[in-house]
DNA sequence: CGAGAGTCCTGAAGGC
DNA sequence: TGCCTTCAGGACTCTC
């Protein structure tokens, strides 16, 4: 489920139950994660106070406040491929892959699900959030800092494929697979180009192709937050919004020709070959 | 350094 | 019905 607009739209649902909020304990029933969750991270994140929750690419970090300065930390969450963070109470049934508890002094529950337990829940102890997986990670894409002189400076010399090198974390972060494939059927740009061959021009309708997307996803996001906490949760509501992702065979949106699918870096890619160039 | 493949894991879907 | 293969919205890590 989560690309960038499934984690900010998660990151505004969450807000209310979170922010300003004491957390009174961390329950860890599976410490198997993308990486083992610390074993010092419950403790940690016991009796703060939640001041902030904020958003880096795809990672969530939620800062941490104790009585002493000593507790203060940040909760680094990801939600690899599959995971989901709801708000629960103590009477919800517990359910396969309920991996992780944040029970709050209000009795709320934020409740972390995660079946292929790609996602991760990391500390970061003190008042900065430095952090490895943090260090090397390219702009956000919704904001200034990222722009087509970007793009182009970045991707001179490079040989690989321009959806690969968007899909890079290092690059620009939160560009997943769907909104990849999206982006650069909006660009009008074939998703096999090598990136280094691409003019600033185009890279320019790239980046704005990028931020228009992924808008226009956490646009959607927010209108179905409302059901966000129900039971179920997971309503796609990217499938009315998509024009070439997982339309393989379907006609074009633009020009009606066939929407044709592909293999890059083991990841499924969809375009318009007649958009696309 | 960059490119490409391998890796973690469960579950759904499709072929036979 | 069951068994097998493939694929899934991520991204780090290793090898060359």
């Amino acid at each position: 489920m989560p690309e960038l607009p499934e984690v900010e739209t998660t990151r505004r649902g969450l807000t209310p139950f979170v922010v300003g909020r004491a957390v009174s304990r961390v329950i860890v029933r599976e410490r198997r994660l993308r990486w083992p969750v610390p074993r010092t991270l419950a403790q940690s994140m016991a009796q703060t106070t939640v001041k902030s929750l904020t958003r880096r690419g795809k990672y969530l970090l939620w800062e941490c406040v104790g009585a002493s300065p000593g507790r203060t930390g940040f909760l680094l969450s990801h939600l690899g491929m599959s995971g989901t963070l709801q708000t629960v109470s103590a009477r919800t049934p517990l359910l396969k892959h309920d991996h992780l508890d944040i029970v709050f002094s209000d009795a709320n529950i934020i409740r972390f699900n995660d079946p292929r337990r790609f996602g991760a829940m990391l500390w970061i102890n003190g008042t900065e959030t430095k952090h490895p997986l943090l260090d090397a990670l390219g702009p956000e894409p919704l904001t200034d800092a990222f722009d087509g002189k970007h793009l182009y400076s970045a991707s001179r010399g490079r040989t690989v494929s321009v959806k690969e090198f968007i899909m890079n974390g290092h690059i620009v972060v939160g560009v997943g697979n769907i909104y990849a494939s999206e982006a650069l059927f909006r660009a009008g740009i074939n998703p096999q180009t090598a990136a280094g061959r691409i003019s600033h021009l185009r890279y320019q309708r790239l980046a704005d192709a990028i931020k228009a997307t992924l808008a226009a996803a956490i646009d959607a996001g927010g209108s179905s937050l409302k059901d966000y906490f129900r039971a179920d949760g997971t309503s796609g509501y990217f499938q009315n919004e998509t024009r070439v992702y997982d339309r393989e065979g379907q006609a074009c949106v633009v020009c009606g020709s066939s929407i044709k699918s592909l293999r890059q870096g083991q990841r499924s890619t969809f375009f318009c070959p007649r958009c696309q160039h």
